[in-house]
Order: C-alpha cells, then sequence, then structure tokens
DNA sequence: GGAGTGATACTCGGATATCTGGTGTCCGAGTTTTCGCGG
DNA sequence: CCGCGAAAACTCGGACACCAGATATCCGAGTATCACTCC
C-alpha cells in the first residue's frame, strides 16, 4: 500500500494557501518553487484539488490558486481523496463466491468477515484524517516551524502573493 | 492507495489453514482451486506469507502449507504486511526544507506536522488490524457463512487436506 | 517376505515476461493586462 | 489628456510519453513416495 507522492504536495499547497490573506492566490510556478518540486507535475495535482473543490483557479495573468472554502472547511482526508481518489484501499472481490465449494449468490446474506475487518480499520483512518482541518495543521505551524524560516517564508510569500486590490 | 490483491488472497487462505486439524497442510493447487484464482500467482503470494513467518511450509509429494504458529498469535497486521511489505502508506519527504526558504537541516527540530497527522491516522489503521487475529476471523465464519457452503467446504477440504498420519 | 535402492512424481522456490497506474512533460484554450492609436 | 481596441503575456487545463511496481507465468531444486530388485 502506497500512497501518491502529490498527496504530500497538496497537503502542503493547501496549507500555505491557507496561510495566505483572504482571496489572495498564488501560481503553480511560485508553489513548485516554494517546495522545490517540479512545476509541470504540481500543475497536475492542484487540477485533481480544483476538481475536487478544494481550491479554485483564476485565469489570466496575475491568476493562480485559493482556497474554496475557509481552511476550517478542508479536512485532511478531503485533500487525500481529492488527489488520491475516493476508491477504498482494500476491495474484496468475493472470493469466497468462488471455487468448488460456491452456491448461488444470493444466498450469502451477510458481507464477508474479512471485508468487514478490512473496511473497520480503514474507516479509523479516515475519520482520523477527517477529524483534522488544514486550519488545524497552519495553526501548529507557529510553534512547529523555526522562526527564521517563519520570516523567510512570510517576506518570499509576500513577494510573490497576489491580492485583488493590489496594481503592478 | 491501494492494497494489493494478494493481500485478500493472503487473508482468505490463511484463514482456510487456520480452519485445519493441527500440523495438517494443503497445497498451493488446492487453495488456488478452492478460491477460483490462479495458481502460479497465488504462489507468490503464499511464499511471501513463508517469509514472514505467517505459514511454513513442507516439500515433496504430500507437503504443503500450514500455518506456522497458532491461529490465536496471527493478527491481520502481520498477513497484511507480509504480502505488501511493512512500509507506511505516507512517505514524508521533507519537502518543508526544500525551496527558497530552507535553512539548515539541523534547525528542524520538531517533526513535519503534516507527517504527524498522516502517521497518527494511519497508526489507528495498524492497531485495530493489530487488535483481531486470524483465530477471530474464523470463529465468526460458523455464524456468517451459509450452512451449506460450510458443509460442502468441510466435505471438499477433507478430501484435499493432508495429515501427518495419513497414509495413501 | 522384508529391506534396500534407484527412479519417479509432486511440491515449493526463485527467476523471468507483461501490463496497469503513477510519474513526468508538453502544448493549446482562455483571460487579464498592456500598449498603441484615435478622438 | 482620455477612451477604445487589438495584441501580447501569463495563467490554467487537458492530452501525450515514460517508468516502476503489481500482475502473471514458467522452469529448476529438493524431498517423500513408490516400485523394483535382491537377500
Amino acid at each position: 500500500m502506497k500512497l501518491s507522492e502529490g498527496v504530500e504536495w497538496g497537503l502542503h499547497c493547501t496549507s500555505v494557501l491557507a496561510s495566505l490573506p483572504t482571496k489572495a492566490t498564488l501560481p503553480t510556478k511560485a508553489l513548485a518553487e516554494y517546495h522545490g518540486v517540479s512545476e509541470t507535475y504540481l500543475s497536475k495535482h492542484l487540477q485533481a484539488l480544483t476538481r475536487g473543490g478544494i481550491i479554485e483557479s483564476v485565469p489570466g495573468p496575475r491568476g493562480g490558486y485559493r482556497l474554496a472554502r475557509p481552511a476550517t472547511e478542508i479536512t485532511l482526508l478531503d485533500v487525500v481523496e481529492a488527489i488520491d481518489g475516493p476508491e477504498p484501499a482494500f476491495r474484496c472481490t468475493e472470493i469466497r463466491q468462488q471455487g468448488p465449494c460456491a452456491i448461488e449468490s444470493s444466498a450469502y446474506h451477510l458481507p464477508c468477515t474479512i471485508h468487514v475487518a478490512m473496511a473497520r480499520a480503514e474507516k479509523l483512518w479516515r475519520n482520523e484524517l477527517r477529524a483534522q482541518t488544514i486550519a488545524d495543521i497552519v495553526a501548529q505551524l507557529d510553534d512547529r516551524v523555526p522562526q527564521r524560516v517563519q520570516h523567510l517564508a512570510e517576506k518570499w510569500l509576500s513577494e510573490h502573493v497576489r491580492t485583488a486590490s493590489e496594481k503592478a
């Protein structure tokens, strides 16, 4: 079981966007440079976040991405599912209904025991990710990120962010 | 995030082996036919379970596989990790330490917030899988599998199982 | 008839192809800005 | 000087290659069985 690398990128990018002023945008190029990752590939994942309704795009020059709704209403699960897909990790193919001992499908009233157990574990995982929002992540950054980095980031972002009122 | 199909096969096969008499074995061919899956490919996963110490193999004619330890001491997580590998699904690549705002690595005393959150969710998933054993799964089968299938399975397995005392 | 021995058949184990999905890149559609022109 | 319009620049969005890992298969190593021979 392996989670796409894009999930990490998406979570970090969403967190960065959440720390910007309301309505302010940041283009793919800036987000990619900030995280030191491929711009074109990051673009792919940002598109997935857009399709998932996590962020929204502003086209044209001085455009970019911004959150589609308040960071308090974006859970980690939202981001993970937008990029990785909502399908469960364990998919029961009902192999218990195959082979020489199988009978008509309608006779299997109760779901597969193994399927139930795996689904229960996965539900816990999802619930935990759903319980934490991007706003929670951002709130923790103040205490956990070195002061020096915070200052550097603040300065760098202020030079690349694009607000609605700003006129070049 | 996608769990290998072999995980499902491995869980079912381990459960079947757990329902056999002590020391009795079942060859790959029988396990594959019982579940209606590819024999050669199932073999690959059974090898993984062997390497993981879940089951053990008996070579030669009248050989096969059996549990390496009591079913009460085999958790679902053991089987999942034996086949899917023990690596965590989310791997933090520390992209926070890249880009124009990064400083020397030694300055990042506290772990990445996102990494912590993802790891916590994954820990819950693992704990849940660790809390349930193959013996628990087998115990539930009596109530959840149609009587008719239980009889068919009992008969079919008795014709393919190989006990230590049996002499052809 | 019983024991020993060689051939045999069956099993697991690892090495080898194939294929799907993640990884990575590029070019076109659309919009805002900007520059130039005319009034 | 101000308004209008066309061109341009920059953005996102989707379509197109590439590669690693899962999927699927085959053949060789090893062992218990079995048959045959000899005592």
